[in-house]
DNA sequence: ATCAAGTACCTTGCATTACATAGTACTTAA
DNA sequence: TTAAGTACTATGTAATGCAAGGTACTTGAT
């Protein structure tokens, strides 16, 4: 979703949002609390939207490269260290933008249903 | 959003879902009234959905070959002949799959933006 | 000590999609 | 007959989701 100068391309939000879609809950799940990979899944799953690790990783790997995120290693007690997901600020001001797009994508979807039905 | 045999496989639909979202919107254009590529692309715009004829024609192209749609040709005064398309029955049923996976989605996405802004 | 099981992270290759771009063909009007 | 408008098609590229397989750390049972 960034150029290959690192700048957020506000014009490839809304082409990316009727693509890959799931940076947008991911962002929204780091933002809420930071978190590493496994529960990311976790809370995916509990919000029915069912990713596998080979598709998250990368993902996050994304994010951290275009540096919508950041991550700190924190150790833990039933296993290897975790990495720490959490929001920069450019990962806020993109969320917001995303969440922009999806509820004016929300809107026109729900109003062609509505055509539908009719 | 089809199998090799041409059957429809439900657990593609949310896969599909969060990945290319436009046969959606085209389903229920389509759906609410037969119609043909230029004016397709123009309801979409009106609806905030902008595409592409690169994208949409080949788009038709795998509805119809995945008997989704399907088309007939009619005559226009100001060009050449047009493919009107319209749902087949099993472009009916998958698009009432697919409403509902949307349906879910948008609770999901929603729940989480509220989660996030709390 | 050693080994199995659980946890966490990463990589590769494939199918699919959206898009930019360019091209073909029909119709009407100058 | 030529130009402009309309409609459909084809090709190549970048990005995404996913399956599958792999590495490495920790704990607990043998």
């Amino acid at each position: 979703m960034t150029d290959s100068d690192g700048t957020y391309n506000v014009a490839k939000v809304e082409s990316q949002m009727r693509k890959g879609f799931l940076e947008f809950p991911v962002l929204l799940i780091i933002g809420t609390k930071p978190t590493y990979a496994p529960d990311i899944l976790k809370q995916l799953k509990q919000a029915n939207l069912l990713v596998v690790e080979g598709t998250l990783y990368p993902l996050l790997s994304r994010m951290k490269r275009s540096e919508l995120v950041t991550y700190v290693w924190e150790e833990s007690k039933s296993g290897p260290p975790r990495k720490i997901y959490s929001l920069t600020k450019a990962g806020e001001n993109a969320l917001e933008l995303i969440e922009t797009a999806w509820k004016k994508l929300d809107t026109s979807v729900n109003k062609l249903i509505k055509q539908y039905e009719k």
